[in-house]
DNA sequence: GCGAATGGAGAACGATCGTTCCCCCGCTGC
DNA sequence: GCAGCGGGGGAACGATCGTTCTCCATTCGC
């Protein structure tokens, strides 16, 4: 196995068990276990298991970026639109089984408090959350305020699925979304 | 120190440094110093650290349905204004120094998965504060599904709020709320 | 005043975890 | 074919944690 196939299945490994059982309760062994990747090779890869966190939040802070943003590009064609395809997206993912809330909220939680790096990586993840909404409801003309508003409903929508396992947020918040978006800037 | 002054310290010294540093990172001992409770007193009255956990979110589920309870009963006076006002209580409690989210969904985040107990209470405290938010909406004769959007507003400004450090989220809210309260149950 | 029970301080124990080390296999260059 | 070496399996190490135990002082009933 070449170091990039070694990497990918560190990460891949890594965020599926941190997903299930949080950070902690996830042991390298079971990493290593899960990814088949030895102890020597991921310590090599990642000097510790700080590193690994910061690895697999980063990726996946890209990952949904992109995939947000591919979202509005192919199923949306108007700011109006891309905002809303956010909560399809939502909706999606929520639907996958095993879902069990945002990551960034959920380290947050657990770390954020004892550890600046996770607490800067969910602050930016969440910030840019709000930037892309903010480019939408800008070429709306809406005020910077309705970003805020999208973005408190598309968290809250996380939570609540996660929470109670279900789906049914991200379309609740979709409609509740609708009705800020006419009420600050009318179509 | 009788009975009961020594559990209610060890709640409060749990309840202060499990929102500090998450369940896992701290240790009994730290409860212990905090406290001043000794150890073998905290294992007579809580047989195990789950047992501490459990009792420390029951009692703060028992609290904020009381607080949000009377938050509404005493600064307002009619279900429209009852809903508004979790939103001021959701203000008045970001802008404590040291908040740093909803201790259910953090606690959900970290032991969520590993542990349905946690994952029990957290969906009991969650549907407490939509069922509030739905007596006020039928109340007004408003569609159920608006107490689940105000519920999801609430959860999406803990989560900004703790992540980013401020107490805005919760007016960005309350306007949105407001928005949708007037959309679907004009006064 | 005395024996028994209670509770405090903290050592001790067993388990687990992050990290490192050791030993050996299999490949590579010549 | 062989010396050298990178990598895998897994034991080992040191730290920490939840939990229990030991020792001792204090208190309370009689």
């Amino acid at each position: 196995m070449d170091t990039e196939t070694a990497e990918l299945r560190l990460l891949e490994a890594a965020e599926t068990l941190f997903d299930e059982r949080g950070v902690q309760a996830v042991g390298m062994d079971a990493i290593r276990t899960a990814s088949g990747v030895s102890l020597k090779r991921l310590y090599q890869l990642f000097p510790s298991k700080d590193h690994l966190v910061w690895a697999v939040l980063k990726r996946r802070d890209g990952a949904v970026r992109e995939a947000i943003a591919a979202h509005g590009a192919t199923r949306a064609d108007t700011p109006y639109t891309r905002a809303l395809a956010v909560f399809d997206y939502l909706g999606d993912w929520f639907a996958d089984p095993g879902f069990r809330g945002c990551a960034f909220i959920n380290t947050f939680g657990e770390m954020g408090g004892i550890s600046p790096d996770v607490a800067d990586i969910a602050r930016g993840h969440k910030q840019a959350l709000r930037q892309y909404f903010a480019e939408q409801t800008d070429a709306l003309g809406a005020p910077r305020e309705l970003a805020d508003q999208l973005a408190i409903l598309a968290n809250g929508a996380m939570v609540l699925a996660g929470i109670e396992g279900s789906a049914e947020p991200a379309v609740r918040a979709k409609d509740a979304a609708r009705v800020l978006l006419d009420a600050a800037a009318p179509r």
